[in-house]
DNA sequence: ATTGAAAATGAAAGTCGTTTTCAATTGGCG
DNA sequence: CGCCAATTGAAAACGACTTTCATTTTCAAT
């Protein structure tokens, strides 16, 4: 890690070091504040932004990359040797993981139709995971507007 | 038009109607200001937030829906019948539209498997389209890292 | 036509995650 | 060591989205 820090020119910094175990010791999918907290327990002089730029520095190592789902919060995903696609649950925000083998195929080869250079793909699938619909059995209709209730 | 917003509730203004064709007159995949900027052509004393407000209630109306690339931009995009998936041109920031129906069987295959219960589909792939593949010849590589230079 | 309650509007302010600024500190090579 | 560029942390800036509020407008019921 510090190997690969030096050679592309970056340094090595307390907060650096603790920070990056921090994040790999974390699941996936986590946000800047997620790793802020996690990084205060151990010590709480590190700063926000130092955090943020820190995660930057993940991705642009190719060890991260940027999730959005569109709630507006960035969550940074440690990269995977192939491509995954996410099941995102409207209920508890979790983000469930599956294999995007059998559909890359068919994904490049639409590309080639229409003469796109693909480099990257975001494949997400929005629902209601098993453990929140078994939760809110009796209700689920009214979770499933989880967002739309403007002039309730 | 105006039958569907008095069924359900909501009133008839000049505002209104002319948003509301303002948004069916341009493409697909509008932004607010987009929007904007083409009402006040044509009223200009229509309000941003007047606008913002239609384009929530015409997705309301199940007309159109967000779309959400990650460069913290909303776009509205027109309802289609079938869900459809988007190529997303990192150079001139087009987002071209492709037919899913070869893939969502294997999508809902995996969300069955893991008991996940799918209402939403978001499948775009990240690259350069035809076009600016050509225009950025000579230096691809440069229009390759279109937000990586951090301290370039 | 008149009227009044509810909805809609527009300007301005508020929200909130992200990103930058800047002075002070620190890492690491010579 | 000693220097210089990289790094840090606090605070401010940014920017898209959203809300607030006083005023205006719609439209159903007189
Ligand atoms: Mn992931
Ligand atoms: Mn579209
Ligand atoms: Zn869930
Ligand atoms: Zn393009």
């Amino acid at each position: 890690m510090k190997e690969l820090l030096r050679t592309k020119g970056f340094k090595t910094t307390p907060q650096r070091e603790l920070i990056f175990d921090c994040f790999f010791s974390l699941g996936k999918h986590v946000t800047v504040d997620e790793l802020y907290q996690k990084v205060r327990e151990l010590d709480p002089s590190v700063g926000h932004s130092t955090v943020w730029r820190n995660l930057k520095l993940i991705c642009q190592l190719g060890l991260a990359e940027e999730v959005n789902i569109g709630d507006g919060i960035t969550r940074y995903d440690r990269t995977t040797p192939k491509p995954h696609g996410h099941f995102f649950c409207r209920s508890c925000k979790k983000l469930l993981e599956f294999d995007v083998g059998s559909v890359m195929g068919a994904l490049v080869e639409a590309a080639h139709e229409v003469k796109f250079e693909p480099d990257g793909y975001k494949i997400e699938i929005q629902g209601y995971c098993s453990d929140c619909r078994q939760a809110s059995r009796p209700n689920d209709a009214a979770t499933g507007s989880a967002n739309d209730e403007r002039k309730a």
